[in-house]
DNA sequence: CTTGCACCCGTAGTCGCTACAGGGCGCAGG
DNA sequence: CCTGCGCCCTGTAGCGACTACGGGTGCAAG
């Protein structure tokens, strides 16, 4: 019941406590009341708000993605509809990055395994950024 | 054989032209001699090196790596070991990135599947930003 | 003559933090 | 009583790799 420090808070929710200022300043997290001290005051809430937050963004999700989210997750709304849509739209971003990617990894692999480490002329790695284009 | 335009050299690379005057200015590529006017002429070789450069990039290569690349592409080294090195180490980057975005994808996908777009209580997408780090 | 284009320069903004610099407050040990 | 420690406070600069803008110049065509 009695109210957390920002260091504390910061790791029951498993972030970096500066980045709960960078939360508090641009609006994600709400300012919280001070001790006499001038040392910030957090309540439980909090730690679910500042917990919420964390797994969003090892999902990935943007800041703006969350803070709406985070509107969402208000017992007001009755559906969820556009947290779905919210969630769909990251989806196919994560799932656009890991094609770009995929792409990348087949190059890559491709190009170090036929570099033996010879002589440069003849190097595939240096060969593909040179004149590439051709395969990909 | 006459000299290029900023403009010039970047469509002929495939770049904005504002990247160029980034590439000089970070020492990725050489300042070029001026005409009269001020204005930057560029060679043939200001093609294939900012080519180079920009084949690196879609490749994911950081400036830093480039920059290593760019001077092993030299012909005065013997063997391209240091070459196969980065990419290698890139390589792996990208397949741990990979790995990580896949998980990502089968998170969002069986939350954004179970959503009916129902009422709050029982929304998954948020349930799991909620009270989640159980199923990773 | 004036319109439009491509170029010039320097600087600020993007994203999501992280890392200082420079200070304060309270408590425990010497 | 003093010193050091550990936590907190504020504000600001830096990361990577650009992109975008403001405000100016030179040059050719209509």
């Amino acid at each position: 019941m009695q109210p957390l420090t920002i260091g504390r808070l910061a790791a029951a929710a498993g972030v970096n406590f500066e980045a709960v200022r960078y939360y508090e300043r641009i609006g994600l997290m709400p300012p919280p009341a001070r001790a006499a001290s001038g040392h910030r005051a957090y309540e439980e809430a909090h730690v679910r708000r500042l917990t919420f937050i964390r797994r969003a963004r090892e999902l990935g999700f943007s800041i703006e993605d969350i803070r709406a989210l985070l509107t969402l997750a208000e017992p007001s709304h009755a559906s969820c509809v556009q947290a779905q849509e919210i969630a769909q739209a990251h989806l196919d971003d994560v799932r656009a990055k890991l094609a770009d990617l995929a792409k990348l990894e087949r190059i890559l692999a491709g190009t170090v395994a036929r570099c033996s480490g010879g002589p440069v002329p003849s190097c595939p790695v240096l060969d593909m950024l040179d004149a590439g284009a051709k395969r990909n």
